[in-house]
DNA sequence: AGCACGCCGACT
DNA sequence: GTCGGCGTGCTC
């Protein structure tokens, strides 16, 4: 008799059993199949895992399986090894790692409509004479980094490939995609989640005109992503374009991966299965022994140091030449110890915009946000605008004359005088964006001035709205946040003013510094071209700071090791590794009560080398109602850290806790 | 997570 | 006298 074990989409740690009607024929040929399956008082559809003689329930409380979905292939069985390893690293359940992997068509057991159609399959281009087009020169380090890389098709190996800006990363990836394809074989490319996504998709498109290209984000329509997916499985694709849920595509004829901006945080999810796509994709890399190539100008320093370390995980490529004519700007701190700053703008900083608008050129002022946002006050009590939900403050937004809390969207009216003592001179403190294009405006009447931010362009098309204002030269003063750092060519751009960055050097993050380095590093690159040379100017009260000086220097490695060498001494990541527990409840003290009873039970039998910090309030420690609270585990041993957690988490599980009480484990926690 | 069952307050 | 609150327990 066949049993099935099937995953469910439950959040409990265990497979389910079903008997098969003794006329029905199974095998192992469908295990990676859809099962529709009686559960509770319902049905739901669920993976069949493995097809066995025997369950360790008794047979008769078994139910019986449904029908087993067999017009698709089955999930090949490194698909159910990819998801089993992501189950076990971040102690998720199989079941929800599974369907978040799937789209969710195929989730609930559906075809996506008109799947014969085939939208991967490009219509061969019939009245054109098909002219290949003319590939750029490679530099000599380029074209030793595509030999270097490429010596390793067909067994794994893994690339940092380390190339300041304007290297041409970019036509690295190109070539080597183009001879995995020659090999028959299939690309899978991952980018971060931004509005970027298209660009690229046309830069691949132009240079594969034949090739079965797809693209996968989150943008997609279902039945569009379900299309992709299905596509993929039947190996009907060649080159597959997408953002961190693309790691768990189907691939059958896998030949490379490539991770473009590694560093990015978009690669880690911050919610449910809190996985990090890159490693995932190193560890598929290893699983299907492909080589892996992971970009970046500005590596994460976790990854950095696996690439210079000797004996390291990574091999270190690196581009240290500049493949396009514009020269790197010139990069200066404005030193804002003895300045009384004018709207939080320093005379350089307003001169130099000056300049650039006699000279009918575009100048950025790029802003640290945290610490910027204009929040109402009373200087007479004291009085701040707190959000009555959230450990933060709401914010003014002049556009539509209301208080807004970022963090849980609560919105008010802006009030007209204290709340507290009624004092009616209440106003805006702090630089936020709308603040400063005011300033801005005051000061410069017949700049055309363009604030980018979440409010000016939350929508894709709004988005593009921007970005051709920006090209076409509508503005010549843009205000802006990381939103405008990433990949986008503005031609007239001359000038970057870093404002309030110097939050990051002080921050309870200890990865502030490395995001700091690389948004200005990435913000910088956004200025300048060939005839126009950029200059980037930071304010900040510590000119002399390493992070400033690597930058004004261009130097990547002598920031990376100061910050290796700061992590080695406090004994932080790439040194050890961390989970964070975290919970949330209506009341602070019931969090940190369950913690303080979670780190009771590990201290109950603490295995060797695993070390817990105190539980305590998160930064944030109040959000939507709730308050939240976490306690890190640490090892210097990865494996020793992953030996504890399975037997913690279960025992946590066991707890008998509230139901108002919600905690959840996150694996190498990105954000403190 | 759903969805049951199960024991205490204001209403047709 | 019932309808219904959400606290605990189970799901092959």
């Amino acid at each position: 008799m066949s049993i099935l074990r099937v995953a469910l989409d439950l959040p409990l740690p265990r497979l389910f059993d079903y008997r098969v009607a003794a006329d029905v024929v199974v095998g192992r040929e469908d295990i990676g199949r859809c099962v529709r399956v009686p559960f509770g008082r319902g049905e739901k559809t669920g993976i069949i895992v493995d097809v066995v003689a025997h369950s360790q329930q008794p047979v008769e409380k078994l139910k019986l399986a449904g029908a087993i979905f067999r017009e698709l292939p089955p999930l090949p069985a490194e698909w159910l090894a990819l998801t089993e390893f992501c189950s076990r690293y971040y102690q998720h359940p199989l079941g929800e790692v599974m369907a978040l992997a799937l789209p969710p068509y195929l989730r609930r057991g559906k075809l996506p409509a008109a799947r014969k159609e085939k939208t991967a399959t490009r219509l061969p281009a019939p009245s054109a004479p098909s002219v290949p087009p003319a590939l750029p020169t490679l530099l000599p380090e380029q074209a030793q980094a595509v030999a270097t890389i490429a010596a390793h098709f067909g067994r794994y190996a893994a690339f940092l490939l380390h190339g300041i800006t304007g290297s041409g990363k970019t036509e690295v990836y190109l070539r080597l995609i183009a001879e995995t394809l020659a090999q028959g074989k299939q690309a899978l490319m991952l980018v971060p989640e931004i509005a970027l996504t298209p660009q690229l998709e046309g830069r691949v498109a132009a240079r594969f005109p034949a090739a079965r290209i797809v693209s996968a984000h989150s943008g997609l329509a279902e039945a569009a992503r379900a299309r992709g997916f299905v596509a993929a499985l039947e190996g009907d694709i060649d080159i597959l374009l997408g953002t961190r849920l693309a790691v768990f595509a189907p691939m059958p004829r896998l030949g490379l991966i490539v991770v473009d901006e590694e560093h990015d945080a978009s690669f880690k999810q911050q919610e449910g299965l809190r996985y990090s796509a890159r490693d995932v994709a190193v560890w598929r890399a290893h699983q299907r022994q492909v080589p892996i190539v992971l970009g970046s100008a500005t590596p994460a320093l976790e990854s950095f140091y696996h690439a210079t370390t000797p004996g390291g995980r990574y091999q270190h490529v690196e581009l240290t030449r500049r493949a396009v004519a514009e020269a790197p700007p010139t990069v200066r701190c404005v030193d804002t110890r003895r300045e009384k700053l004018q709207d939080g703008m320093s005379a350089a900083l307003l001169a130099a915009i000056g300049e650039r608008l006699e000279r009918q050129e575009q100048s950025l002022v790029f802003l640290n946000r945290r610490g910027y946002a204009p929040v109402l006050a009373c200087p007479a009590c004291g009085w701040v605008s707190r959000c009555r939900r959230c450990a933060a403050n709401k914010v003014v937004h002049l556009a539509d004359k209301r208080l807004r809390c970022h963090h849980c969207g609560l919105e008010t009216a802006i009030d007209r005088h204290c709340p507290t003592c009624g004092n009616l001179d209440i106003h805006a403190f702090g630089r936020g964006t709308q603040r400063l294009e005011e300033n801005l405006a005051t000061r410069f009447p017949s700049a055309r001035i363009l604030r980018v931010d979440r409010d000016s362009a939350n929508t894709p098309a709004k988005w593009r709205a921007v970005l051709t204002a920006i090209h076409e030269g509508h503005a010549d003063i843009l205000i802006g946040t990381q939103m405008l750092a990433k990949g986008h060519d503005f031609p007239r751009l001359t000038l970057v003013g870093a404002v309030g960055a110097d939050a990051a050097l002080f921050a309870a993050d200890f990865r502030a510094p490395e995001r700091l380095f690389s948004q200005l590093m990435q913000v910088g690159g956004r200025s300048g071209r060939a005839s126009l040379p950029g200059e980037v100017l930071i304010q900040t009260e510590y000119p002399q700071h390493p992070l400033y000086q690597a930058l004004v220097a261009h130097d990547y490695a002598r920031f990376a090791q100061s910050q290796l060498e700061e992590r080695r001494q406090a004994g932080f990541p790439p040194f050890t590794f961390q989970a964070m527990l975290r919970a949330e409840a209506r009341q602070l003290d019931d969090a940190l009560e369950f913690l303080k009873q979670a780190a009771a039970l590990a201290n109950a039998q603490l295995p060797a080398g695993i070390s817990l910090y105190d539980p305590v309030p998160m930064r944030m420690y109040r959000v939507m109602a709730l308050e939240r609270a976490q306690l890190l585990v640490e090892s210097a041993s990865r494996p020793a850290l992953q030996g504890f957690l399975p037997q913690w988490v279960e025992q946590l599980r066991a707890l008998r806790t509230s139901r108002q009480l919600r905690w959840h484990l996150d694996v190498d926690p990105q954000e403190f």
